[in-house]
DNA sequence: TTGAAAGCGCTAACAT
DNA sequence: ATGTTAGCGCTTTCAA
């Protein structure tokens, strides 16, 4: 910066007005100091600036989701970095993989980092380790499922009347025994579609039967092997309510391989690509990972203009998608 | 830091050295140092400290790609984050949608950050302006397609020879008229993958039919359109082969919607989701992202400690995946 | 083994 | 409209 001033005869404070738009300079100053920063191949360092500004910002935010490479995350992720690149701020994104202590780890990079704000889907753990950094100013927003241990700004879907309207759905035609087949029961979002799922069968005056309940599928493969179970098993389901994405797409495997998939009804939370091609097409409770981005993003962006900001719940709702796999009739018992 | 020392009762280099993990101080003054930190909340500013070191880091490096809401980057990113993270390097991620404006602005932001390395899918343009960057000592790596104008390491698939493999599994089954569905004529892999379909419809002998090559096809709805204006068309093609992912499925969706789908065949460029559980599944040119991604990753870090290492090509093979949709015989002409 | 002084590239606060 | 000086939080250099 000193050689660009003195190149451009000026002094150094006037190179940094210039670099910085700031006024209080003749226009032929400034295309002097233009022409000698280019001349220089000058890029000002912004994070040496960032030493003795007043407001601090590093421009950036940290995004940490459970896996970049899941197309749920993936489009939070895009809309996420809509958002921020509208603003000139970069994205460093990170995946958990739903392990607490990696989330931890990720988050502490971040924030050495000094991210302007951090968006995160957290893990089963605790987030109170969250606490200094919201206290020092860092705008904190929890992306589909709330934290535990903390007061955040949360964006996320209405799973517990997601899954209720998913069972009743099922029970609506007829169902009586009705399979869930659920996510690693550490996640919230998880339990919540348990709870829904729970509450539409009570509703109903289903009793409940725990055989009937699996938790903890967090892979295809996992969910593969427990949906052949349960529909080997003497007196199986005829419907199956799965908590997500992975877990239906295991389920309908299952179902193929025992040429079952048209004699078992499938609902799945998450909507995914190509759910509407199969044969049957996929009925789904979806979300709008989207919309949910892009909301995180916006109130990060909020919180980072007035921190005094109270925090808020926002809570998208769902929306049933009919498309086929849902919709199969209750096999009467032994007609197989 | 100051405040450290104090605490700690020593001088500030100390404290430094303690933070740093250098040699040459006495285990007992370290405690004391570590205990004041921790008392004090500590925490060392990684930006301030570069601006005085030799060798500058930033711990993090940008990975540009079309977009990360598509599977396939999805995958790569994956990859790319779990080698930058094994080495506590964060990945600052964008997409530049193909567009060579974005992808020059969306690079212009990394170099500004000092990203340690740069892993980049070129779009159309010219990417002769990262070339100051590179004799500056940037590690680039340029994945899925090489980029123009400057000479760097690169990670990409044999195009040519998975779209001749592509093709000449049709014309072994017997198709004269297969048309070629093409992504964005700028983009490298596409025209690669047209030259493929060329060589082998000419090494078979059939006379190229410009009527049968669409390109510039990028996303699902311009696939499902021109697959439909083509298999309406007077003489419709009795297979197709597609660019990539997104044409894939836009061409299934219109087959479908004729109801043609057992009746044309497709093989198509990049595997997907589910492909295999369509009707008929989807034979296609598989590539294994995760192995590009990881690949790219740890050329950047390879050229990070050596930056005199020559600029290699890596060039990984395809494999074509049986599936059925690849094996529909042709249909005689009228027969429909 | 330890510390003091200088300075990285920039901006804040105050001149002029 | 422009420049000067101090100092951000750290590392380097060099002396003790």
């Amino acid at each position: 910066m000193r050689d660009v001033a003195e190149r451009a005869g000026v002094g150094i404070k006037t190179v940094s007005r210039v670099v910085n738009g700031e006024p209080g300079v003749a226009a032929a100053t400034a295309e002097r100091v233009n022409r000698a920063a280019r001349e220089l191949h000058f890029q000002p360092d912004p994070f040496a600036g960032n030493l003795r500004r007043s407001v601090r910002r590093t421009q950036s935010i940290g995004l940490l989701l459970s896996s970049v490479d899941n197309p749920y995350c993936a489009a939070v992720h895009r809309a996420v970095e809509d958002v921020a690149e509208s603003r000139g701020v970069s994205v460093l994104s990170a995946s958990s993989d739903e392990d607490p202590q990696r989330e931890r780890a990720l988050v502490g990079t971040f924030v050495s980092r000094r991210v302007d704000g951090l968006i995160l889907s957290a893990t089963g753990g605790d987030q109170a380790y969250l606490r200094p950094e919201m206290d020092a100013g860092t705008p904190v927003v929890a992306v589909d499922r709330a934290p535990v241990g903390i007061d955040v700004d949360s964006v996320v879907v209405d799973n517990v009347a997601g899954a209720r309207g998913a069972t009743a759905h099922l029970l609506r035609r007829g169902h009586r025994r009705i399979a869930h087949l659920g996510d690693l029961s550490m996640i919230a979002t998880a339990t919540q579609r348990l709870d829904g799922f729970r509450q539409a069968a009570a509703e109903a005056g289903v009793p409940a039967d725990d055989q009937l309940v699996v938790q903890d599928l967090h892979t295809v493969e996992l969910a593969f092997d427990a949906t052949f179970r349960l529909l080997r098993s003497d007196d199986p389901p005829t419907a199956l309510f799965t908590s997500q994405n992975l877990v239906t797409i295991g389920a309908i495997r299952a179902l193929r391989s025992l040429g079952m998939q048209h004699d078992v009804a499938v609902v799945g939370f998450d909507d995914f690509a190509l759910a509407d091609l199969l044969d049957p097409a996929v009925t789904v409770v979806a979300q709008d990972p989207v919309a949910i981005g892009r909301a995180a993003a916006e109130r990060v962006f909020a919180r980072l203009e007035d921190r005094s900001l109270p925090s808020t719940q926002t809570v998208l709702a769902t929306r049933l998608v009919v498309r086929g796999s849902g919709e199969i009739a209750p096999r009467r018992r032994g007609s197989a």
